[in-house]
DNA sequence: AGCACCGATGTCAGCGTTGTCTTGTTCTGT
DNA sequence: ACAGAACAAGACAACGCTGACATCGGTGCT
């Protein structure tokens, strides 16, 4: 026998001898139902290949409740791919399906795709916001989606958010290099508009201010031309006339980046990146190193929360950073 | 004003004079609606902050034509969340969302995700196949939903699919060590069990067969076992009173792996990996390489064009591989 | 015996859309 | 001036499911 048509509860229902209500509560577990009469309705439905209708399920109770959507900027930093990995872990333990979209990092692409989500009826929307404003989902909020922010704070809207300790990780990376000798200390970032990058700039900054060297600036670079690739800004920096002995990255690209213009140095300076990555301890770099994956799950359970009991708190996470020192941030300045 | 209830097609209806279903048919473009007419919609549509609700029209259209599954096994190897965003580009471009949902790499997993992606009447289904058989899928499969297979067959199941020159990658790994001398060529991957790790074996032995290179298996390591930390594997491979004098690493994990083991070695065997990575080039490691955004874009192509005009037949795409010489690769033999 | 109660099931309407069919109005050509 | 097309818009049912309410036979208690 071959079935020809996707069977509904109506089609069990009858197989069954029983009402389309009776199947509905086998599946949905909310209501009595006598053993035997479960056993038929099991039967028949196996028998038709039944799959209840999640789409009509959600239609019915009002409102997407059982899939959550995530705006992300891209998917190709391993960053961001990790914290999807971890939201769509913790999602997926609870019964939710992930709806991924990205915007390519772009402010219109991110209204955009928020509006394709929200036309999906997701139960909870979770971003990597990128523009300056979210206030276009506050409505949304209102209507009792809840939205949560990750890695950036969300700007003009009520959001939980789920970041990373940026200041105290950078501070921990330039006061490491002040103690290792390093005065002229840089940082080089691009782009540099995001939330994530002016904490971590200050972070840098107020080490520097403590251990009294120079933080002029001089030794900034906080760039926001994606068109520019990271290497070029390192290779400026070093051909100052009085460069930096040591490099602070803003980011695992700029890392990677900084690794390329200073690997035929003959006395490279240290280097320190910011986010963990594959080869990085076969490389030898010392990174400010974090958690994407537990911050994905900790947004995912943040949501699930939010969806489950609706608060007018808001929650602002703040997960830790930690120096791992692996060699490049721990040489010497040459002078 | 403040919202308080989502707006439905009947409220923009109301306030704009119309029926509803003329405002269904502003949005759906599908019919004629006069311009002033539509106007007025618009703005009453506006004035509500109206969305059209996804859920109600993919359940009346019957199926979620809008929504695309796509099943993988994890999204941490970035191998795999690069495909991942080639199709998401892929499919947001022409109007669908991505629904995704990973499987921890075991064969229930993968059946369970299909089942809840099935639930939510996904228009069709990407994976990345884990079991050897995907039979459980045919029911759906004659139901209309196209199904595409990513980086291996499907086994037991008509569906497209979208894999890589494995063979020929291999093939090309194998030869050009041979052309630089060595005879003692290693080939180690783990997990082996997959189809690409068959179809790249099968091409190292066939490289080594034509130069009439020892293929006794006698340095090949195919192991079935997650536990084992592939750098162990090299090093035990190593220790072998006859080493290898290069290495083919099946794929990235096996790679970096076996960088760990040969890093601190006086005279390192030659190594070539499967799947290029963000710091190959900066460890100077020769890969076997390709294009796995694209990967993920021709096969949401190819799942668009399946959904838009059913056929019978099915298409296997193999995209090309190449190798990339870094040095890693073109070390000489060291007896 | 009478009544409240409970457990197991059924009936019905409606979630927000859209396909099909119908109605009414305006335009075209002879 | 009038048939027939072309257009604009509405009425209604249905997609698959579930919440609210109704029904019915059986228990337990007074």
């Amino acid at each position: 026998m071959t079935i020809q048509q996707r069977a509904t509860l109506d089609d069990v229902a009858r197989l069954a001898g029983v009402s389309a209500k009776t199947v509905s509560r086998v599946y949905s577990h909310r209501d009595q139902v006598a053993p035997d009469t479960v056993d038929r309705v099991l039967n028949a439905a196996k028998r038709l290949r039944f799959r209840p209708n999640t789409l009509a399920q959600n239609l019915r109770r009002g409102g997407g409740s059982s899939t959550v959507g995530f705006i992300m900027g891209e998917m190709l930093n391993p960053f961001y791919s990790t914290v999807a990995a971890g939201i769509e872990r913790e999602l997926a333990d609870h019964g939710f399906t992930l709806i991924v979209a990205t915007t390519g990092d772009s402010v219109e692409g991110e209204e955009r795709v928020a509006d394709t989500l929200l036309a999906q009826r997701v139960g909870a929307l979770l971003l990597i916001p990128v523009g300056e404003d979210q206030s276009y989902l506050e409505g949304e909020r209102q209507l009792g989606t809840p939205v949560i922010a990750i890695d950036r704070p969300a700007r003009n809207l009520v959001a939980d958010s789920v970041v990373l300790a940026n200041r105290q990780g950078a501070h921990a990376a330039a006061a490491a290099l002040v103690g290792h000798g390093h005065r002229r200390i840089a940082y080089v970032c691009n782009p540099a508009s995001a939330y994530t990058q002016s904490e971590r700039v200050a972070g840098y900054r107020a080490a520097l201010r403590e251990a009294g060297v120079d933080g002029s600036g001089r030794w900034e670079r906080l760039l926001d031309d994606p068109a520019i690739p990271p290497d070029e800004v390192v290779r400026e920096l070093l051909s100052h006339p009085e460069p930096p002995t040591a490099i602070i990255a803003g980011n695992n690209r700029m890392c990677i980046g900084a690794l390329r213009a200073i690997r035929d140095l003959d006395d490279p300076p240290a280097l320190i990146g910011f986010d963990d990555f594959d080869t990085a301890d076969i490389l030898g770099v010392t990174v400010v190193g974090h958690d994407p994956l537990e911050m994905g799950r900790q947004a995912a359970r943040l949501t699930i929360e939010r969806m489950q009991q609706p608060t007018g708190f808001t929650t602002q996470l703040e997960l830790p950073t930690h120096l791992i020192p692996r060699g490049s941030g721990e040489r010497a300045p040459v002078t």
